[in-house]
DNA sequence: AATATTTACGAAATCGGTTTCGTGTTAATA
DNA sequence: TATTAACACGAAACCGATTTCGTAAATATT
């Protein structure tokens, strides 16, 4: 990279001290304006730029929020990721993205790495193999050391900071209400095994929603998916079952439904009635295109976001974790059979 | 946050000087082992971590790559992170993400912030109004400074500086001569704008291909969407025509034709052949499956963050920027025929 | 004319490390 | 015993900014 142009640099071309170059570039008073003319007229000419290196030592702050995403390639993490995106740059902060992957030791790492002064705060969603084994040290750690951070989506009790989360229960309850009232009995749900926090925590509104309709959870009807293994296959078994409406937790788990339900010659939604969550491409160009529970992650995102950057500005000495639950809202398409 | 254990801290409390603790740290010759012990047995139980600022602003280096991409809630785009990212920590690198969201203006800004010293170098794909309105100074005064630049997908000849890209000419005639061989005559080309390169070389393999079957363009199977409109009902245009195939320059476009395909009763691939482009989400699970020309989104991410780190690393002299062509394949699914 | 006040600028400390070079003490060699 | 070498450590410069404080010269006030 080029030699950059610095203070040191101008100030000796044009004879003054740094600190008069420091002052002039700022319009300071303390200068007069004939200094100041020639040393702006001298830092534009040859395009001088702080170097932000040492303005975030001396400040002490970096302007820069560390992101940890289990995964990507998903329509409703990118979506958070845009909002935490626009969030941050609205208050002139940028962001530096990390995967976990899933892995738990991934992530242990680049807390580490992230955690080492590189960031003012961390936003994290907590990776599927950590929830697993639920060892948390790492984050409990993070908050030990009061570095500002904020849990989203897939969160813990066990870590006490801020967190948004969507209202699962709830989206579960109104998901499986609305196949309850629109005429289905026997409500298929694929979800995760119950260690993905948001899965249980579905699964727990669809079975309130039975519960309400006198109808008892048939553990049979209930396929908690491995994902290390083919996911088709095993929602196929519960299409052996008598079923009339299915209740997934995700996008993808939705659409293998609908392709089994069509190779099965099964007519959605008259013979079947499909709910997925996520409300991503692929519930919007299947066909017939499928009724999700929208997450809005641009909310999330964005709303994580604000929180950090509350938390990082904000010299709280006491301070309560806050949890933000936005609501998911149903978005009716084909998949299921208009409200009645 | 939480006053961080500095060097100085440990100097003071074991009575040593800076440097002693520095070079006990990183278990210096210089220094008997007593006092390392010490030294380090102190740092150890505080739990000291070097400040990455300071480092950073005495190595001159920050160990960020800065990403620019016009959009991040799209599976070409999400995978090709997945790819850079994955290539930045193998080489003790970090990721700072940011997105243009095709927008002339944030993409000048965007670059500005992190040209300023925050990374070692950027990876860019260029957004959809700056290729309209052909404006490159932002990028050009990056490489006069002689900031590592590495362009993705989405180039242009003007910049000069390392480029990975699709073989979209390539790609192009790949898919034409496909639905060709396989008994397609009018092949519709449903593509972007010609200020979008992409598009515009991928229809040139579209033209190369049906020259060299002896069959003249038909300017009216053309369709140049803008996404600035209901995308659907431009492509339902094209579908009056009498047409047998379809060729389409990414997912949307082709998710978009299966629909129309259906709603208009034409069964697909007998009536209609289809080839999309990008190997997303839709394609898969759509139904028919959707037969694309894969992109290797990952691939071209990791390759184009080893030419970027190659390029930081090495203090090159003369160098001429290199242009990486990632050839893509077409992967077969159901809105094809098999190959006869 | 003596004193007080601006004005305009520079010296030096600071942020948190690394590294070069110098030096006092001890041990080895002639 | 005198000289040399090895050892263990500290002082200070440096990375690129900001900021406090001090001060000489010019101007204003009594």
């Amino acid at each position: 990279m080029k030699q950059k142009i610095t203070i040191k640099t101008i100030a000796k071309e044009l004879g003054v001290s740094t600190s008069t170059v420091s002052k002039a570039l700022k319009d300071s008073h303390e200068i007069s304006s004939d200094t100041k003319e020639k040393i702006q007229a001298y830092a534009n000419l040859y395009n001088y730029k702080p170097n932000h290196l040492a303005l975030q030592l001396r400040n002490q702050k970096t302007k820069v929020i560390g992101v940890i995403l289990p995964k990507i390639v998903h329509h409703f993490f990118s979506t958070v990721i845009m909002g935490i995106e626009e969030g941050a740059n609205e208050k002139g902060y940028n962001i530096m993205v990390c995967f976990s992957n899933e892995s738990y030791k991934k992530e242990v790492e680049t807390l580490k790495v992230l955690s080492n002064g590189s960031v003012d705060g961390i936003i994290v969603s907590i990776a599927n193999e950590t929830l697993k084994n639920k060892d948390f040290k790492h984050f409990t750690d993070l908050v030990a050391e009061e570095i500002p951070l904020v849990l989203f989506d897939r969160v813990v009790d066990e870590i006490l900071c801020d967190k948004v989360v969507v209202d699962d229960v709830g989206a579960g309850y109104k998901a499986t209400k609305y196949l309850l009232d629109n005429g289905a009995k026997k409500i298929a749900l694929i979800t995760t095994p119950n260690h993905v926090n948001v899965g249980a925590l579905r699964r727990q509104g669809y079975e309130k929603a039975l519960i309400e309709n006198y109808i008892k959870t048939d553990p049979n009807l209930i396929v908690e998916i491995d994902e290390n293994q083919d996911i088709k296959d095993q929602i196929e078994k519960v299409f052996d079952k008598d079923i009339d409406g299915v209740f997934a937790v995700n996008e993808i788990y939705a659409a293998n439904s609908m392709k089994i339900a069509k190779e099965r010659g099964l007519n959605v939604p008259n013979d079947l009635s499909v709910i997925g969550f996520t409300d991503g491409l692929i519930s919007e160009y299947s066909s017939p295109t499928i009724t999700t529970m929208a997450q809005h992650g641009f909310t999330m995102g964005k709303q994580a976001v604000e929180l950090l950057i509350e938390k990082i500005e904000k010299e709280t000495e006491a301070y309560k974790p806050k949890k933000i639950v936005i609501s998911s809202d149903l978005k009716l398409r084909e998949s299921t059979k208009p409200s009645s």
